[in-house]
DNA sequence: AGTGAAATTCGTTTACA
DNA sequence: TGTAAACGAATTTCACT
């Protein structure tokens, strides 16, 4: 899969915003719309493209405060169980597995410390074989952006 | 700023696919397009919706892993300086100050260990400020999504 | 908040360089 | 890969409820 310079112009596009009409890209690109509908396909064939997202602000709703939280586990054949449980709460958006000190490592938005707090002291440490786990507040996020193309 | 029934429905549409057509929620949900159109610009001016966004799938680009790395700074007050080097490297996706620990805490794709070695070793470790880090490599990653509406 | 209609703009296909 | 033409579909605005 090769990607050319006129490629990376629609990728760029969608990738700011994805609902900018596909004739746009034609415009400024100075090609047909058809040729650029044409490379999108393709590219979404070819996987590089996961999808179009609407992005929600968390903010907007409250949630102020994003934390990183690493998991210890009592042992590792509790992971999938575990990860059963931690994908009924809402607040955490991501969770790896992952070497080093933790097993697992999650990211969670709260509203504020006091519900930061109840997530990691009843949801979390409720779950079976989670034995200790490490928290990071972040403070000031200022870098969020994809893998450049 | 009330969300009803009507535009929980638009929101889970174009947070699964951005590109969805109005009219194709209107006829879901019953309603004109006009006023799904109306209802959208409303959200949109509310500030709950950040925009719209191209996934781009780094694996397709070779990027097969992704690391946390927590940076220990010899003092808060290089953190300005140090952000600004680390905004040069496009492999980094996230970067935030944190409580505990580190200073700094980033999300960075890969394409192997070798990379991501360099990247700790030359890229980061080079810069002012920087005296010690420490990686999680994802293994498995089992959640990612977006807050719940 | 919602409607229906009108005007404009898009997406998509097709036949062809 | 690309184009131009054609057509159905979507977006956007507006007067009205």
């Amino acid at each position: 899969m090769k990607i050319d310079g006129i490629d990376k112009i629609i990728i760029k596009r969608l990738v700011k915003d994805a609902r900018t009409p596909i004739l746009s890209i034609a415009r400024e690109v100075g090609i047909s719309g058809a040729a650029i509908h044409q490379r999108l396909k393709k590219l979404e064939k070819s996987k590089l493209i996961d999808g179009y997202k609407m992005v929600i602000n968390p903010r907007s709703l409250g949630y102020t405060t994003t934390a990183f939280v690493g998991i210890f586990l009592d042992s590792s054949s509790l992971y999938s169980s575990a990860i059963k449980r931690l994908k009924d709460i809402p607040e955490i958006v991501e969770s790896h597995y992952t070497t080093g000190n933790y097993a697992v490592f999650i990211k969670i938005l709260c509203k504020n410390n006091e519900d930061l707090m109840h997530l990691l002291n009843k949801d979390i440490q409720n779950i079976k074989g989670v034995s200790r786990t490490e928290t990071f507040i972040s403070l000031d996020q200022q870098i969020s952006r994809q893998i450049s193309i």
